[in-house]
DNA sequence: ATCATATTGATTTCGATTATCAATATCACC
DNA sequence: GGTGATATTGATAATCGAAATCAATATGAT
């Protein structure tokens, strides 16, 4: 079971001596129901249509804060910004990336894993994370002919 | 066999067109004898010791073009900036990355890479490149106690 | 309700990289 | 070996995402 994402998110502020304010909350319902892999560009723009008052400032500031609540995990892919994906308590996973359309497919691979962390082993390194991306084309995009540019 | 690195360079600035510099020839110098891993900052710093005209720019847009030409591959990790390795002929390989020191070792796993196809074939993705980082603490790190920060 | 303090939002700053542009170097051709 | 068209260089400004600044405001303990 998962605690609600509201509820652990008012735990860590509590936690911290930190203050719950209406942007938090707001940010944090867009955040979760906005599906995942927002640019912090996308959750403005998506912020900005139910609470035009919100900063710019703040939304990064909150993705931060997400971030250290164990609410999001930050990405950064090779387009240089960096994204958020809401934090599912389910294990880690990777990314498969489209480099023609940009979609984001996950995938989980406990064998992968296994020998990663064999590798880590192998080379006297305790494994605190790790980053796996695999760029190429999606089912969709490999079909079409490459378009003139 | 490896074709020397110097003549990749000239004969990829043939192919394209383009012309052979100075500053190209002592960069690429410079940046195969220094070993593996430098940032442009750290190459630029390099260049600057026996050659002092070299300009910042320069170094940029010369590794832009040894990546370009195959010499060079350009690699992202999490601390922002980019880095460039020689690249040899032999295969692809992926890094282990000391999160405190900063050490970068290098590994191959043959068996990761025919999952990492599995997992894109099962997705019906098509496969381009890859990468893969594991962030955690070297040999000599691990040992140490953290230091006071 | 009061007040110390955390937070916000507008803005500026930062840091890595890229673009600009006049001066210069390269190279094909004579 | 000169000449000229053009690629390249080096100094600098511009860019862009992200982080820092700071006065105004909101929060929550009392």
């Amino acid at each position: 079971m998962r605690k609600p994402a509201a509820q652990q998110l008012q735990d860590y502020l509590a936690g911290q001596g930190l203050k719950s304010t209406h942007q938090r909350d707001e940010i944090l319902a867009v955040f979760v129901s906005a599906g995942r892999h927002l640019s912090v560009e996308e959750l403005y723009e998506l912020m900005k249509k139910e609470h035009p008052r919100i900063g710019y400032a703040t939304v990064y500031r909150t993705m931060k804060l997400f971030a250290q609540a164990g609410l999001a995990e930050e990405l950064r892919f090779d387009d240089g910004f960096t994204r958020y994906e809401y934090k599912a308590s389910d294990g880690h996973h990777d990314h498969l990336i489209c480099t023609r359309c940009g979609r984001i497919i996950e995938f989980e691979n406990d064998r992968i894993e296994e020998l990663q962390e064999s590798v880590a082993k192998k080379n006297r390194f305790l494994a605190q994370s790790h980053k796996l991306e695999i760029y190429g084309l999606c089912g969709d995009c490999r079909g079409k002919r490459a378009k003139k540019e």
